[in-house]
DNA sequence: TTCGCTGTGTGAACACTGTTCTCGTTGTGA
DNA sequence: TCACAACGAGAACAGTGTTCACACAGCGAA
């Protein structure tokens, strides 16, 4: 038998895809959060009801849209990461040119980032299917910090030593769960840059920067960057 | 006359501040952003269109619970910057006393955080009030940059010539906006300062960090060091 | 080919929501 | 004591998510 696509599956598949795109753009002009599935029925000439068919409620559309969101975005971010390791770049530099992926895409994704991010959606609860897909693009970041660690960018030993205790032994218990042969020191230092990256990102999209620094990739490279310049080695 | 405060005004701010000790303590429940004029009139025990004598609409209320969560968060990082501020320690370790303050506050009031600086609440738009509220506690960061410029902790030169020429100009404009003497590079010093900040609180938060390391001050604490390490003269 | 089932769409209904309006009542300053 | 502003109640309107009974279309099996 094997996947017997009908055409009544693809009839289905093309309203649902219909029904998300019609979502995107109500939020896209209206704001994210105020995802109305009447709205959404009326834009596309078809009963409120109808939408059930689909998904099973206001909330399981919101989830489809999210792992939608966290795919583009974990698609991006490893394709640039594909890309910039077989130019033979050093990690540092890998990394630098997927975190302005990330930040691109935030940034003309604003719609996607607010709904991935931002906590408080009304009434909406993180599901697994979600956090699954949150892992894609954090799988990137780890595998990054592998590659540094393997070329030799990191100081780990100085880096292990600053650690405190406890938090030693937890990235230990992180490092254990993940694949890679991590440091915990090195572990350390991904976490670290990942915070700017994010921080950076939030605090633009926000608009929680002081004006002149708006919308400016220069700010987020130098943050980066400085970051980056803590984790090398004979400083 | 002076201020007469009447009977009934006072009778007017205690109602004021009933109806938003119940908002909170529904959104506190519910989570933010489903917050319904109707439940808290009915938890408060009269009609829904009584409110509309306190607050114009809902959104006039989320702006005045958006401006006391910036005015508790505001007072607090101040109350420790002027406390830590007269122990004698550098500006450096203020810094960190402020941050743990911020974390802290974070934290404990996880729905202020959300309210504050999540974008995407429904229909809400950020007023000119909000942005004034904003301004307190980041007026703080203001200051402990100055202090660390005139504790000689920054290197003031050697980051001003890592800064991209257009960067540079941004910080210039701003430094000027700003009462204080600021170099530029000294202020950018201390945007990735905020930067790792509110990520790592914002990643925190979220649960974006992998469970070993979620709720870990030791994390936040050395991400924040290391970014400190790298503003420091004479590495 | 006809039967029956499943998938799809409809329209009415329910319980909500924010908001506005009109109508009383009640406290306060003159 | 009077007049007026402040306050509260209740009904109403338009909007929401969601459910339900119903009707039709398409398809596999008899």
């Amino acid at each position: 038998m094997g996947e017997t696509t009908t055409h009544r599956h693809r009839r289905r598949a093309e309203t649902e895809a219909e029904i998300k795109a019609h979502a995107w753009a109500a939020m896209r002009e209206s704001g994210p959060a105020v995802l109305s599935l009447r709205h959404v029925a009326r834009e596309m000439g078809m009963a409120p009801s109808a939408l059930y068919r689909y998904f099973a409620s206001r909330n399981d559309l919101l989830t489809a849209l999210i792992v939608d969101a966290y795919e583009s975005l974990g698609e991006q971010v490893n394709e640039t990461y594909v890309r910039a390791s077989a130019t033979g770049q050093n990690a540092f530099e890998v990394f630098m040119a997927v975190a302005h992926t990330y930040r691109g895409w935030a940034m003309s994704h604003r719609t996607e980032w607010a709904l991935i991010f931002s906590t408080s959606l009304p009434d909406y609860n993180g599901t697994p299917e979600t956090y699954a897909a949150a892992g894609r693009s954090f799988g990137v970041l780890i595998q990054l910090t592998a590659d540094a660690v393997a070329g030799g960018l990191i100081d780990v030993d100085r880096l292990d030593r600053t650690l405190d205790d406890d938090l030693r032994t937890s990235m230990r218990v992180w490092a254990e769960h993940t694949g890679q042969e991590l440091p915990a020191g090195a572990l350390a230092g991904s976490m670290w840059c990942y915070s700017v990256m994010h921080g950076a990102i939030s605090l633009d999209l926000n608009g929680q920067f002081p004006p002149p620094m708006a919308d400016s990739p220069a700010l987020f490279d130098s943050a980066l960057r400085a970051m980056l310049a803590q984790l090398t080695p004979t400083d």
